[in-house]
DNA sequence: TCCTCTATCACATTTGAATAGC
DNA sequence: AGCTATTCAAATGTGATAGAGG
């Protein structure tokens, strides 16, 4: 049975041409996505930001909160956000810097924080910037809530989906787009590590007031956390051993995760890491511009070496990514869909098999698009709600489901994939993995 | 047993939405 | 209708403590 693993890091194969958006689809304008306030999400990167989890979850700070552009006013979108983790470590705390502490841990259930708003109108995604507050970040597996679980002392970066669907319930095989912001990666915590971040938080967190030092709360000075927890870097950074091309180190420069970035190249991946790496080379991607974003999906594409450090050093003004190349907005329908798959047929780039709607509910489905545009990739979402699955019919996964931390061999796929999931009411969508693998 | 590391809890403070009153 | 005051749930980091593991 074909699986994500075996599936992913193809992505560096051209896409097939009967995996592309064919006549049929349809062309959307260049979707742009930049996050707000960068530079507050730089300071906190610079420090190595940590986002506390709790059992009854815990909002993120600073949240995720985006601007889009280039969508179509009249159609309807869904974003979605969802967290990835940046590698298969463990981390701790260890003398003012971050250190690996052994391999990850077995993969929380994966979620997928549904924005209230969706669907909407791409003039109403538009026309304000699309806020994530009401995220929480969760430690407990057995979490009803809905938040999204992560597991402590693990990395962890925010993925932001905007699929085309007039509805939750017509989302099956729509293509979304995946974006990404390297300066929004975070460490989980129960409690803080890093006494800057925690300064930074209670000088920047508005419910966080009543902790602020009246004297320095104007004049805290980031740039002096930066020196003192990054002065040994300038040092060792020549000595990093050379990362392949398609790794080229984002705006690691102030980055307190010097140490173990030096281990981890050191330090083999934990087996059956393949499909981890290749997120590595979605994260390391270099964008064009400053912290620029950089779509999950361009796996394959050749980065531009001349754009990975010190642009994002010179990072000003908003982080951005603008799609640069058409994408299928929606498959029109689900038989299509089918026959699209059945299309593709055995490749060396796609999956050997897709599993059919009917067998394989809530399973995210990876369909490669635009032919001649190297790397790029769009996704297929196949909809928990199809027809051929009624709603009742879904059900919650439960924690001894979770996924082997490195291993997505065709047993958790298959295991994942024949569980379906209840789902009530709208509301509820996002308790569920949409993205039944987008933890990898 | 001791130590280290991580998780959990109660607490005081603050924000902001909802509600009532004018 | 619009403004202000009040109420209260939610959010926040702190610090003490518990628990697991070596």
């Amino acid at each position: 049975m074909q699986t994500i693993r075996d599936f992913k890091p193809n992505f560096n194969c051209p896409p097939p041409s009967s995996m592309t958006a064919g006549p049929d689809a349809y062309l959307q304008g260049n979707i742009r996505m930049t996050l707000e306030d960068p530079e507050l999400w730089k300071t906190f990167h610079e420090l190595g930001t940590e986002m506390i989890i709790t059992k009854p979850g815990r909002r993120m700070f600073p949240h995720c909160k985006v601007n889009l552009s280039g969508l179509i006013p009249c159609a309807k979108y869904i974003l979605l956000v969802d967290m990835v983790p940046e590698d298969g470590f463990r981390y701790k705390w260890n003398k003012e810097k971050w250190e690996v502490a052994g391999k990850a841990e077995p993969q929380p259930p994966c979620r997928t924080y549904l924005h209230p708003d969706s669907p909407a109108p791409g003039s109403h995604w538009m026309k304000q910037s699309v806020s994530f507050l009401k995220l929480k970040l969760t430690n407990n597996t057995l979490d009803q809530h809905g938040h999204i679980i992560l597991h402590s002392m693990h990395r962890y970066h925010p993925r932001f989906h905007i699929v085309q669907a007039d509805d939750l319930f017509s989302v099956r095989w729509s293509v979304f787009q995946t974006f990404t912001f390297p300066e929004t990666s975070f460490t989980a915590v129960t409690a803080y590590q890093n006494t800057k971040i925690t300064k930074l938080k209670i000088d920047h967190n508005p419910f966080a007031k009543g902790f602020r030092d009246e004297v320095d709360v104007m004049i805290y000075v980031p740039s002096d956390f930066c020196q003192s927890s990054y002065e040994s870097y300038d040092g060792e950074e020549p000595e990093l051993p050379k990362r392949k091309e398609a790794e080229p180190i984002k705006e690691e420069r102030y980055s307190p995760w010097t140490a173990e970035r030096e281990q981890r190249v050191r330090t083999d991946s934990p087996p059956g890491t393949d499909a981890r790496d290749m997120y590595n080379a979605e994260q390391l991607v270099p964008a064009p511009a400053s912290y620029q974003p950089y779509r999950f999906h361009e796996y394959g594409k050749s980065p531009s070496p001349s754009s990975s450090i010190g642009s994002c050093n010179s990072s000003v003004g908003r982080s951005s990514f603008e799609s640069r190349v058409p994408d299928v907005a929606t498959v029109p329908d689900h038989d299509s869909s089918k026959s699209r798959l059945h299309e593709t047929g055995p490749s060396p780039c796609g999956p050997q098999h897709l599993p059919s709607p009917q067998d394989y509910p809530g399973v995210l489905n990876m369909t490669m698009a635009q032919a001649g545009k190297p790397g790029v990739i769009s996704h297929h979402i196949y909809s928990p709600y199809s027809a051929e699955q009624p709603l009742g019919q879904w059900s919650g996964p439960g924690p001894a489901q979770y996924p082997p931390p490195h291993h997505l061999t065709a047993d958790y796929t298959t295991q994942a994939v024949h569980h379906g999931y209840h789902h009530s009411n709208v509301a509820e969508w996002s308790q569920y993995p949409l993205f039944s693998y987008s933890c990898w």
